[in-house]
DNA sequence: CATGTTGGTATACTCTGTTATACTGGTAAC
DNA sequence: GTTACCAGTATAACAGAGTATACCAACATG
C-alpha cells in the first residue's frame, strides 16, 4: 500500500516538471504568508489559549507590542486571526484563531519537534 | 533539588498544554535554521533530485544566483547541505541534502499541502 | 492620588535579507 | 573564434522587517 503510494510519488517527480513548479509555488506561497520571524509564534500562542493582547505578549519571548500588534492586524486581514471586543467595563479584547488558521497546527507541531531534536542534537555535541 | 523538581512538575501542570516556554524556543530555533524566503524551496529543490546549481537555480522562479550562492553556504555550513566536487574535466559540484535536512521532508510537504489548499481557496473567492 | 494594568499607537532608527546587474575563468560545441 | 554553458563572485542599492523607546486613554488597586 504505502509502497505503491512511494512508487507513485516517484513517477511524479520524475515524469513531471510542472507539477515540480506548482509545489514550489505552493511552498513560496504558505511561506509569504506565515513567513518572517513571529506570525508562527503567535499563531501557536493563541492555539495554547492564549487570548489577551498582554498575554500573548507575554507567553513569546522578545516580542515587541509593536511588532505583535502589527502581525495580529496583518493576520486579521488574511482572516487567520478574530479579534472580539467585548464591551464590558473595562473593555476586554480576545483574539482567537479561525478555523483557517487552525490548518497550520500539523505545519506547528512538526517545527516544534524539530526544533527539539535540533537543539539535542546542538548540546550533545 | 526535589523542591525545584516538584516546583517544575506543578508548574507544567498549572500552566496551559504543554510547557510552553519550551515550545516556543523550539519553534523559534526551527524558523531561525529554515527562515527567508529560499531555504525551504531550495531544499525541496534537492530533496526533488536537483544537484547541480543551475539546475537548482533553474527549478526555483525568482531566485538570483547570489541568493542561492549564498544560501547553500550557509545551510553547508549548517550541515543541511553537502557539497561534493567531481574533479572530472569540466569539474562538476553536486548539492545533495543530508540526512539531517531530510527530517524536514515533513514539515515541506505539510506546508506544500497548505499552499496548494490556500491557492484554491483564493481561487474559489 | 500614585502606581500598575490593558490594549495598543507614534516616531525614529538599524540591519540584513533581497534584488539588480555585471563579470570571471574554465570547458565545450558549432 | 564566437557563442553558450557551468559554477559561481563583486558591487551597489533598496525595501521593509524588526528594534528601541516613549507615550496614550481608560480603568483598577493600594
Amino acid at each position: 500500500m504505502e509502497d505503491q503510494l512511494r512508487l507513485e510519488k516517484a513517477r511524479e517527480v520524475l515524469s513531471n516538471p510542472r507539477n515540480q513548479k506548482e509545489e514550489v509555488q505552493a511552498l513560496q506561497d504558505t511561506i509569504y504568508v506565515i513567513g518572517g520571524k513571529w506570525k508562527l509564534p503567535i499563531v501557536n500562542s493563541l492555539c495554547n489559549g492564549n487570548k489577551r493582547f498582554r498575554d500573548i505578549e507575554r507567553s513569546i519571548p522578545g516580542i515587541t507590542t509593536r511588532m505583535l500588534s502589527r502581525e495580529l492586524k496583518d493576520m486579521e486581514a488574511n482572516q487567520l486571526v478574530r479579534r472580539t471586543v467585548i464591551p464590558d467595563s473595562p473593555v476586554l479584547v480576545e483574539y482567537t484563531v479561525t478555523d483557517y488558521c487552525r490548518s497550520f497546527g500539523d505545519i506547528i507541531l512538526e517545527m516544534i519537534k524539530w526544533g527539539k531534536q535540533h537543539r539535542e542534537k546542538i548540546r550533545k555535541k
